[in-house]
DNA sequence: CAGCTCGATGTTTACGTAAACACTCGCGGC
DNA sequence: GCCGCGAGTGTTTACGTAAACATCGAGCTG
């Protein structure tokens, strides 16, 4: 900056000032400055800049992994909202399964150069990976059941699923079979859940749930299993991979569907429109969690107050061809 | 810090000494500075670090969209292989569309905090976007044509392609049809060209193409065109989405795959071995292409020197159920 | 035991920027 | 014509850290 000041024939204020856009620097000096700055390629150092003002402009996002349509499809989302407000995204990858040798990289995370933080998982394997968020830093969770602890921004999982069973049970299914995601997932139990309390509210049995890792392959395995079981005529699974599995393995058993079997899925990922047949699904907004997830730090950075509240992005079902009314109707 | 060296009764810098893990500081005087840090939530100040320092210990990543597997795998191997050199990866994502606004969020790109970029995207669209890549940062291109200008990583594109091409020809097709990726990928030209390169070396004619935008749906829209074409009986789609959407558009119509009609992919997305029928593809190793980039980069940020190689990633045909001889032998 | 070395710690300084304040004009009002 | 004001620019300072250098004392050597 030096350099370019004494170039340009001006104070090192001066030039801080053009590179703000400050006003107040008359147009003949400005494009000396800018000229000089181009000469010597200057540019602005960030590092001194948030030294300066105290931020960095940065969101940190914790995720565990990039593997799942949802956790990708929300990162995007918080880009691009992030980007909107100049804030730039940090990812901060948590890598759970080896408890060794994970420690040295959450230290770093204490001392992240963010200004908030975004957390997309499930917020107990958090405490299980031994992280713990730095303090004074606000934090918005996506995604999971943060306790009482943060502010959280999340889908309509409940909404959402029973949507899903409701739509089989009108069909005229007597009961629905469920193809849950992992245990651990804070995101599947509800949706298990409120599988369950359809099923109840309708006065219907509830079957054994059948549980998959999200996988399409998972999904293939409980699919060799239901589609071994004649009276099955309906399956509502926890995500669309697992559903794609699940098709897989009808298929290959001769189980027809819709015809003979129902198919419902969660999360409406891009291909699931193409799958065969075309997965009836339930839309989860990503997007709009993502942003409303930026929004929400920003607004308790800037109120310097922790917010606790939940936040509910609704759903809705896409009714495709993977589902009609059970055989026997 | 002044605070904690004033609580611990010592310098500053004894306290920079400790939280640095420099040696040349006594057990006990460590210990109660260790102390007066966790009492007083002290969190080393990464700005000023990186002012001292010089360096952010951050790489950008500057990418177009998340929505390809390919660019998420590829980011996700990079995040890990930064992480385990002690890097942060700041995301710089690039909204080519609207020429619109878009400007501002570039300025910004100059003089982010990162030591090196790893470009995941199509040089010319970076071009094109009127973004210009500040100077003396190193640079890494992954899966793109970066002409003479910068060091790049990719897929061996022309490799895969001709393995699946050639797999077909092999199970005895007289000729395969193309379902092309965009036309200013490229990624999608150099796996035409290798596609015709094949065909020609064995003597076949070269039908014309179908070009799709990446999506299932575009790969359903394309089908419907050779499902209609009943001397096709191999396609070889340039990537898993759109071999999804071939595979529907076939089903649709009675092309039983691969009894009537094979069909090729490329990627191996994690759902390829879900489809019906399970997808013979050619499978890239997105993680080996992101830890190369951060190698790269490292590398020239370590030397200052920009190097301008092209690293290939080798590839290789995964063979499913979708591929089979055709119907008339 | 003087002189020296070396380990532990303190003091000074610089990193690049921008806020706060200081200064210098030219111009309008009285 | 003098005063005051404000626009344009320069000067000083502080942000939090760590390298470089300074200091101090204990232990060792001759």
């Amino acid at each position: 900056m030096a350099d370019v000041a004494r170039l340009a024939g001006v104070s090192s204020q001066t030039v801080s000032r053009v590179s703000n856009g400050s006003t107040g620097v008359v147009e003949e000096t400005r494009q000396r400055v800018l000229a000089a700055m181009k000469e010597l390629g200057y540019r602005p150092n960030s590092a001194a800049r948030a030294l300066k003002a105290g931020e960095f402009r940065t969101l940190g996002v914790i995720l565990f992994t990039l593997s799942t349509t949802g956790n990708v499809r929300t990162l995007e989302a918080i880009t691009h909202a992030a980007a909107r407000e100049g804030y730039a995204i940090t990812l901060m990858p948590v890598a759970v399964p080896t408890q060794t040798g994970v420690h040295g990289a959450f230290t770093r995370l204490g001392e992240l150069a963010v200004d908030g933080i975004i957390v997309i998982m499930e917020v107990h394997l958090l405490d299980a990976a031994t992280i713990s968020l730095p303090p004074h830093i606000q934090v918005v969770v996506a995604d999971s059941d943060a306790g009482q602890r943060y502010s959280v921004v999340d889908t309509d999982q409940s909404e959402g699923a029973r949507l899903a069973v409701q739509h089989l049970v009108d069909l005229g299914h007597d009961t629905v079979r469920h193809l849950a995601g992992p245990a651990d997932s804070f995101a599947a139990q509800r949706r298990t859940d409120a599988w369950r309390a359809v099923l109840e509210d309708a006065g219907r049995t509830v079957p054994p749930i059948v549980r998959g890792d999200w996988s399409a392959e998972s999904g293939y395995r409980a699919g060799l299993l239901l589609a071994a079981d004649p009276d099955c005529t309906a399956v509502f699974a926890a995500n669309d991979q697992m559903a794609l599995g699940l098709l897989r393995a009808f298929h290959e058993h001769g189980r027809r569907v819709p015809q003979d079997i129902s198919v419902v899925g969660f999360d409406d990922i891009a291909e699931a429109r193409d799958f065969i047949p075309p997965l009836t699904t339930v839309h989860q907004d990503f997007a709009d969690v993502g942003r409303r997830c930026v929004e929400g730090v920003l607004q308790q950075i800037r109120n310097q107050t922790a917010e606790q509240g939940t936040t509910l992005v609704p759903t809705r079902l896409v009714v495709r061809e993977s589902t009609a009314a059970p055989p026997s109707c």
